[in-house]
This record gives C-alpha cells, structure tokens and sequence, in this order.
DNA sequence: TCGTTAGCGGAGCAACGTTCCGCTTGCTCA
DNA sequence: TGAGCAAGCGGAACGTTGCTCCGCTAACGA
C-alpha cells in the first residue's frame, strides 16, 4: 500500500525530492482526471496530465485502487472521524446516523463513478473496497449500536450490509438527473426504524 | 433490435435455415457461459461456447446487451406479466408491490453480474436498461399508484427511481454471503409505508 | 567531482470489444 | 437437377485498455 503523507520507509533514508515531487503531481493529476472523466479513467490519460510516464504512476500507486485511496484518503478519514462527534451533538443515535449517512452519501455520489467501482467485482479493487471497509464500517457500526441501544432502530443489520447496501443505491447517481440517490438511502433508514 | 421469436423481416423471405440454428446455438451457449463465467463474459468464449465465429455473434447480436436481452426475454416477461396477476390476488396493494419487487430481486440475485451491467454507465448498454425499464416501469407504477392510492405507501417516489434502486441493491449478491439483497430491498420497501 | 542506484519513461504484451472482408453454402429458379 | 447468387460465416486485424519490463538519466552521498 502507499506509505500515506510520509516517508514510512525501513531505514531513516528518505526519498529522492523528485519522486516526491512526482508523488504529489499525480496526486493532483488523478484528482482532476477523476473529476473530469471519472474514476475510471485510463492510467494513460493520468500520467499524461501529470506529464510522467506510465511507469512512474505504477512505482508509486501498484494498483489503481492505492490511487484512489490516495486521492481520497482525507475525505474517507474526515468522515470516519464526524461519525462519534455526530453521536455526540445530535438529539438521538438515530439522528446521528441519518447525518453521517448523509455525510457518506454526498460524498461518494460526488465522486463520479467511484460507487460503482466500489462494489465492482473486478479483481484489483478489493484493497480499494478493503479500504472504504475498514475505515468506515467500524464507525458506522458504532452508530447502528448506539440507535440499536436507544430502541430506535431494529437491530439485526449489520453495519456491513447497511454500508454496501447505501454505497450501491449511490451508484449512477451522477448522469441522471431522474435518480436522486439521497432519497432512496433516506427511504431505506426510514425501514429501518422498529416498527410502531 | 433483435427479432424475437420470429422472422418479423420486411417481406416474407425467411432466415437461412443455418443461420436460423446459428442463432439457437448461441442463446444455449450464451446462457450457459453467463451463468459459468457471468454476463459480462468475453464475447470471444460464447462463440467458443457455440463453436462459431465472432462475426456470427455480431450479425446476430449487434450488441452485447441485444445478446443479454434475448437471453433472458422470457423472463424479464414472466415478470411483468406478474404484476397485475399479483395486484389481482393480494390482500393489499402494498403486499402485491413487495412480492413483486421480491420477484424481480430473484431473478437479478440469480444472474452473476447482470444487475451490475443492468447499471453501468458504460456506452452499450444503454438499450438493455432501456429494455428493463421500458418493459418493467409501466407495471412497477402502476403498482405504486394502486399502493399509495389505498394510502398504504408515501406517493412521491416514480417507479423508475423504485427499479433502479432495487437494481442498484442487487448489485455484487452473489459472491458475497455477507450481503443479502433480499433484506435491504425489504428495508427499502418498509421505508415506503407511509408515517403511522 | 564522481560513482551508485533510485527513479524515470515509454515500448511492448495480453485481453478485450468490435469491424471487415473473402469464402462457403443454402436457397431459388429454370 | 444443377447453376448462380447473395445470405451468412469465420477469424484476422484494429483500437483501447491495464500492466510489466528494462535501458537510461540524474539525484544524492562521499
């Protein structure tokens, strides 16, 4: 995997300022490929708006899916981290989740075709779904607790499924002005409030 | 578009008879590859299947989704065809709607990878989309129209937004015994009741 | 300043969808 | 029946992609 903002190499040696200097480029040239054309973009049309060759991009991200963490990274950590500080300031769990799935929500389906990528079985994007997995299930399961404890919510949903199931009604939300994501996500939270 | 069932050709001249089999041949073999290998098989290992060349494929499938349609035609009508049957025989509207919908999620559940394709932004597919929401839309509405008439359900969500959610929710069910469509449609559905 | 080597570029390979065209062969009509 | 025609066939070939590989450049430590 990439070794995130810094040098976490084995001894103290420390990189060559121009692969650090490459490192950040593509990083900006992947961020404006990906608005513009998606985040399946070809590998080509990044390395040439970073104007490095293709080899560079794969020394530094092995796999596209290191790429798009990368790009991604803040924004994935910065919603991890609102999930307790949501369960802190709002009036209930349930409320708190309906935030922060928002919060999810918006996120990804401002990212043209990165839900579909997400849930893509092609092999090579596992890390990249291991990523998302990882960082956020783990809060989201913290909220689902929480509601689940209030009473406010049904309890047998895995924070995995509710995650998957939320990232694939996000899918082809861009492109289509006749699918509104949020609202079906919004639809599928209200079913799953208990009953009475 | 395909031909369906018959020589539905400008005058009354009939296919070859060899190209009449050809055609047969290749819906076996494409059934049986999708359902080894998924419906998004490389074309290559169909006609491989069917022991033909790719131009044959093509000349009879234009398209990848004209080959997909034609393979599961019968189904996608059975299904429709379902609606109104359901409507007449159910307790309520809003039970018609869920055994509907639960149709029409196994029989997505049931075709490796046809939800995601069903999906995909990717130029091509766009008649087989079409083809699904075409055939699909009308009796979804008017399903929801006879549910939110009876005021089971809320009424501001189109049967395009309903299918395409339920799509979206079948996407990557197979392969994954962690995730169950089937549930999370069923929480969708449940959120559309309508408040108290 | 100079040698080492991290790092670079892009040619090249494999897999895929799709097109194209010369050959085969079923069908028609005498 | 058998000739002629064109419907239909096969698969080579092209464009696009992801990814690898290796000879060369130039950054950095001494």
């Amino acid at each position: 995997m990439n070794d995130g903002d810094e040098g976490a190499r084995p001894a103290g040696r420390s990189k060559r300022a121009d692969a650090r200097r490459n490192e950040e480029t593509l990083l900006d040239a992947a961020a404006a490929v990906f608005v513009a054309s998606g985040v399946d973009a070809p590998v080509r049309d990044i390395a040439a708006e970073a104007g490095v060759g293709m080899g560079t991009i794969y020394r530094h991200f092995p796999t596209r899916a290191d790429l798009i963490i990368a790009v991604y990274r803040r924004q994935v950590e910065a919603c991890a981290e609102a999930g307790p500080a949501l369960l802190a300031t709002s009036a209930t769990p349930y409320a708190a989740l309906g935030q922060w799935i928002t919060l999810f929500v918006d996120f990804l389906v401002t990212k043209h075709g990165l839900a579909a990528v997400l849930q893509s079985d092609n092999a090579g994007f596992e890390t990249l779904h291991a990523y998302f997995l990882d960082r956020l299930v783990p809060v989201c399961t913290q909220l689902l607790d929480a509601a689940a404890g209030s009473g406010e919510i049904r309890s047998d949903l895995t924070a995995y499924e509710l995650m998957r199931g939320v990232g694939n009604l996000c899918i082809g939300a861009d492109h289509d002005p006749r699918y509104d994501a949020r609202r079906l996500v919004d639809l599928l939270i209200a079913g799953l409030r208990r009953p009475h």
